[in-house]
DNA sequence: TATTGTTATACTCTATAACTATA
DNA sequence: TATAGTTATAGAGTATAACAATA
């Protein structure tokens, strides 16, 4: 592979979405009736991975209007999958969790997904595909929590 | 880096799907009234790497439904970035094509994606961006027309 | 009969604005 | 006054079904 080459600008970025188009179709396609949609799925990682948080801090990870998060909420809530408390400190916050159930749906719905991922990496070797990882594992933690890059501030 | 590690699967997807969403909200951010959406932009690029093509193919390529081709391609032609004219051959077919301005527009908007790329990318060295270039170039190449994995037929 | 594209329609996802309750 | 969350609503994005033209 040639590294001298000019970085490849404005190129990258389609295929990531396309990627993600191919990804999340493949996952709603293995999906049985009941199973969690990709949405609920990316906020629940998000509360197993950084614990609990309130509304508007999911609200920034993922750049979604503060409505859109309480009709995610709901959809969880009445699932059994995640639940809202008032914060005793600030009673405007509601500190979202997850349950024992969401835990357990979590764990198989990335069963699920690793299948998936599986099939749709495939043309990658396993050392491949612990790059492309790390390499989107950089890209997103270097960025602050709404959501544009954290060393432009 | 260790990669003996067993293979992360199931937890790259979520990445990309939160990067894809990153990125064109910051490239939709980053638009003046006018400029082409970032629907707009896939179909342009595909017209543009892969010539004239009939919309059957433009809806495989993308896993779309054919009447949202349709749409798509109505707000291209109303714009004058791509045109639409029946095959001889098979006159039940439309060849979808770029126009010189389609061509133009699409310069255009990777101009300002590439400013969007490079931000989102910057925690990446240029020989990362490369290299996730090509890792995900490996991917998606490797993926048959109707969005499945190419080796699974 | 089968296929390409279209229209009509509904369902999901997302954003804006006005509201409630707390601070 | 300002902030966290909610509701109502509208606009994209996407899918399904019925249809027209052509094969």
């Amino acid at each position: 592979m040639d590294w001298s080459e000019p970085r490849p600008a404005g190129h990258t970025l389609p295929l990531v979405s396309h990627l993600a188009r191919a990804g999340w179709r493949a996952l709603d396609a293995s999906a049985k009736p009941g199973d969690m949609t990709h949405r609920q799925l990316l906020v629940l990682t998000l509360l197993r991975d950084r614990g609990r948080m309130a509304q508007q801090q999911i609200r920034d990870v993922f750049g979604l209007d503060a409505s859109n998060v309480v009709g995610l909420l709901n959809e969880l809530e009445e699932r059994g999958l995640a639940v809202r408390r008032r914060d005793p400190a600030d009673r405007r916050r509601h500190i979202v969790e997850l349950t024992d159930v969401g835990v357990a749906a979590l764990e198989e719905t990335y069963a699920r997904l690793a299948i998936v991922e599986d099939d749709i990496l495939r043309s990658l070797t396993n050392e491949d595909r612990h790059h492309l990882h790390h390499l989107l594992l950089r890209v997103m933690t270097s960025r602050s929590p709404d959501g544009s890059s954290a060393e432009a501030r």
